[in-house]
RNA sequence: GCCCGCGUGGUGGAAUGGUAGACACAGGAGACUUAAAAUCUCCAGACCGAAAGGUCGUGCCGGUUCGAGCCCGGCCGCGGGUACCA
């Protein structure tokens, strides 16, 4: 007898798959459509395990939609752009377009022997030119339209390497390469005017009805809508032409407790004082950080005094001194805070070190106990005693306190009342190689000009090195040179190129119509947009997915999608990582080496080749820079396509994080390898069995079950629950008929996640056709419903005994039934019956 | 620092506020076999007990409820994001 042998197998099935174009999307009226995508991938040269569960997802998705009646779009693409291969480029001496191109051969290579029902001839990477040729279209589109401008922005500088550094190339405060410390520096750069539609992005989170609420909740607090007011605090005396300094403020009721201003290093006034060499330098030191977020808001809090005093608005006679402070952010509201020490931890450990008075606002009611080394923070919605204040509050929560306090404010002309949004223009310039080129020529004349439509795509040049630090662009001999497009005098042409941000913020509008020679085709875009499920790591929560649904905006403005497509993704999923231990050891300089997995015993705890010993690192992201990466490739080539798609569907719940262990595809193997079995001893079994009616019933649940499991994402309880009917059917007595009709069930409710077996039982059985062509079974509701029902039955919230009804008895009846149990009858005589609870179909709840 | 998650047997995990541990992995016992592999059957949260059964048990502490893994508050640990990694 012949044996499950997925290496034949598997290449047949592709091989009819293929001949019968079935997974080429078709624009067909007629029916439904059904867009599924995942993310798709940095080429980094290898798929890894995430990748295989990632899209195995999706392809279930896919599956299983086609298999009800939908024209389904899965297509595949590659996010080509990036740093990593300017790093291979610089290690290597590889052009970063070979690296790329070579990478995505590879991982294509790889994926192609997973089965899945992806629609090749769509395929595009991110780095061809007729991709970022469109891309270089929409921005000058955006341009046109005002949704792009040019203003001065910080980026992380190299002083050695004189280069920009990303926020992941400095290491604390050093540039990874140099080490020296990293410098702040102002460059012109471009930015998207996503700010201006801060409000509809989040409004329209709303009506993400299919998006998981962690993630709408990311992203409202990202885009992060304040009350407050911006007041005016009058200089005592002016100073470098200041003759104030406005504030922003979300708890201007609290203005009483003010006790200082503090200024960013980076404020017009905090720069026009670096005459003082004190103050110069002061600066100089703070912007020896990196330009993150959270370096800034990590680093230690410094201040200097500049001298300057202010007014305090309601109350002029007290003047309060103007620091600079190292933890204001010049990015947020007007880049200057009054500082109330009593209620703010920061600000009054930052009043502690420097000695400023500490003022209580409010206390809570009762209370009259000042502030001390704890500020006091009560919620928004707590009461609290205001003392003395001035807009005339007493017991009141703080959203009261502060709308009173800025009607008041605004009333005596003291200050604006404003909202403000933490969402910031989306900075697009980056000055590196490898990324599409920002199609704009600056002109001694003519200035900024936008470059012609007819010209795009602006190429990258194949003619560069990588044998010094930043932008090949900036020095090629003649890249630069070009006419200007308005006045045709010799220009130069812009050398910043776009963020990848942008390249991955309309792919899945581009996958409606690859080869379109505008951005998008509006018929294809129509029919198939939206992403009806979109399925990615919770890594992209909030940058990738607020992008795109920006520009999906931004397009629908200058026409490339229609109005219902500005929200581009009906439905989220969001799968966890894939997670692994990470092996260190450190060289002579004490840098650390990873080690990958297989080069290790991690048992020993050593480098297997050199007996090194290691340091395990806890689980984290899989990453090729630490090497914590499992190859798939091994699995499908040791146990074929449909074991690794089994393995990585089971157990783990899709949205978790799951830390990978190899244990387990040998099971997943012999299950496959026992359905085989199962199916080809079928026709063996006897004509006439028993207990046809119970593998049936069995049969309907389990339809009801898997298809329940893939509607719900819930891959690894559809799996469970193929297993237990594997069980059944495989202790079933049943004859030939309902165990054949069993089998084929079995292997169409199995085929999404393991489509090529499903195919090799269906033949086997003599099923028509492909499986993959074949409808989705249907559960009869009258198989479901079960005759009588077992009911535990608890005493005081402990089961103690149970009871089995007719599953329509009366809650009545059921009653005097459970007071007829021996159980309870004994526990009665302990004390009186206080409640009794039956939930119908569920449990009863015996109170004594 | 700030925002968002997650935490259940030896392991992965299941469980509309209603029998915690489904389904698997690893493990143990047995059947078949000259033997091994493969396959099949059974056992299996911890503790007490010969058994019947009992006590404890979903990171920790408290709360709501007839009833909490699930809801609420506070901790601890781990992970993601933090605007130039993708």
């Amino acid at each position: 007898m012949s044996r499950y042998d997925p290496a034949t197998t598997e290449p047949k099935w592709q091989k009819a798959w293929e001949e019968a174009g079935l997974f080429k999307a078709r624009h067909d009226p007629s029916k439904p459509k059904y867009y599924v995508l995942e993310m798709f991938p940095y080429p980094s040269g290898r798929i890894h395990i995430g990748h295989v569960r990632n899209y195995t997802m999706g392809d279930v998705v896919a599956r299983y939609k086609r298999s009800t009646g939908h024209a389904v779009l899965h297509p595949m693409g590659w996010d080509a752009f990036g740093l990593p291969a300017e790093n291979a480029a610089i290690a290597g001496g590889i052009h970063p377009k070979d690296w790329t191109y070579a990478n995505i051969a590879a991982m294509k290579d790889q994926m192609k022997p997973l089965g899945f029902s992806i629609d090749w001839s769509r395929e595009f990477a991110t780095c061809d030119p007729e991709y970022y040729g469109q891309q270089q279209a929409l921005f000058l589109d955006f341009l046109e339209k005002g949704l792009v401008y040019r203003k001065n922005a910080v980026v992380n500088w190299d002083p050695v390497d004189l280069t920009v550094l990303a926020n992941e190339q400095v290491i604390d405060g050093k540039g990874w390469r140099s080490g020296a410390p990293v410098e702040r520096r102002e460059l012109t750069q471009w930015f998207f005017r996503i700010s201006a539609q801060a409000g509809d992005l989040l409004d329209a989170i709303d009506g993400l009805d299919h998006w998981p609420e962690k993630v709408k909740l990311m992203q409202r607090n990202w885009i992060g809508k304040s009350r407050g007011i911006e007041i005016p605090f009058a200089l005592s005396a002016p100073a470098h032409g200041f003759d104030a300094v406005a504030c922003y403020s979300t708890r201007p009721d609290t203005l009483r407790g003010a006790s200082f201003l503090a200024i960013s290093p980076d404020h017009p006034l905090a720069k026009a004082l670096e005459s003082d060499p004190a103050v110069a330098e002061f600066n100089a030191e703070c912007r020896k950080t990196g330009t993150s977020e959270e370096a800034l808001e990590k680093a230690e809090k410094r201040g200097l005094d500049t001298g300057l005093k202010v007014r305090h608005p309601v109350w002029p006679d007290k003047l309060l001194p103007v620091w600079i402070g190292n933890f204001v952010l010049m990015d947020y509201g007007t880049g200057a805070v009054f500082g109330c020490p009593a209620h703010d931890q920061r600000d009054l450990d930052f009043a502690r070190k420097y000695g400023l008075p500490v003022e209580n606002a409010f206390f809570m009611p009762g209370q009259t106990e000042p502030v001390g080394d704890e500020a006091l923070v009560p919620l928004k919605s707590e009461p609290v005693d205001y003392i003395d204040h001035f807009a005339g509050l007493t017991r009141a929560t703080s959203e009261e306190g502060i709308e009173k306090t800025i009607d008041w404010m605004e009333a005596r002309g003291l200050g604006t009342g404003q909202v403000r949004f933490r969402l910031r223009d989306w900075g697009l310039s980056r000055q590196r190689f490898w990324g599409a080129p920002i199609p704009v020529v600056h002109c001694p004349t003519c200035g900024v000009v936008p470059e012609k439509k007819e010209n795009l795509p602006i190429r990258l040049p194949d003619d560069v090195t990588f044998d010094r630090p930043g932008n090949p662009l900036d020095w090629h001999p003649t890249w630069r040179d070009v006419p200007c497009p308005k006045c045709g005098a010799p220009a130069q042409r812009e050398t910043d190129t776009m963020d990848t941000f942008v390249d991955s913020s309309w792919y899945f509008a581009r996958f409606t119509a690859p080869h379109a020679k505008a951005p998008t085709d509006p018929e294809e875009a129509a029919y198939w947009m939206n992403v009806d499920q979109y399925i990615g790591g919770i890594e992209h929560a909030i940058l990738h997915l607020l992008y795109s649904r920006f520009f999906a905006r931004a397009m629908h403005q200058c026409g490339h999608l229609p109005a219902s497509a500005i929200e581009p993704f009906d439905a989220l999923f969001t799968q966890g990582m894939v997670t692994h231990e990470i092996y260190q050891t450190r060289d002579a300089s004490g840098r650390p080496v990873y080690h990958l997995p297989e080069d290790v015993d991690p048992v020993a705890k050593i480098v297997k080749a050199t007996g090194e010993p290691i340091e395990v690192i806890p689980s984290a992201k899989m990453s090729k820079s630490k090497k914590n990466v499992v190859d798939p490739v091994e699995i499908v080539s040791a146990y074929g396509a449909d074991t690794a798609r089994w393995f990585v569907m089971s157990d783990s719940p899709p949205e978790r994080d799951v830390e990978w262990t190899a244990s387990g595809a040998d099971a997943a193997n012999r299950h496959l390898a026992r359905v085989w079995r199962m199916a080809s001893e079928i026709n063996n079994a006897p004509e006439r069995g028993s207990g046809d009616e119970e593998l049936m019933r069995a049969m309907h649940k389990c339809i009801h079950e898997v298809t329940q499991g893939i509607e719900g994402f819930a891959f690894n309880v559809s799996v469970a629950k193929l297993y237990a009917f594997t069980n059944t059917l495989a202790k079933s007595k049943a004859g030939r008929g309902a165990k054949r009709e069993a089998m084929q069930t079995l292997a169409q409710l199995m085929s999404p996640m393991v489509p090529h077996l499903a195919e090799e039982v269906w033949a086997m059985l003599g099923g028509k056709g492909l499986v993959a062509e074949a409808e989705w079974p249907e559960a009869d509701p009258a198989m479901l419903v079960e005759d009588s029902v077992t009911l535990p039955i608890q005493i005081n919230g402990k089961r103690r005994s149970e009871i089995t009804v007719p599953k329509d008895m009366s809650k009545d009846q059921i009653e005097a039934l459970v007071m007829q149990d021996d159980w309870v009858k004994r526990s009665l005589e302990a004390g009186p019956l206080k409640k009794l609870i039956v939930v119908p179909g569920r449990i009863v709840n015996v109170v004594i």
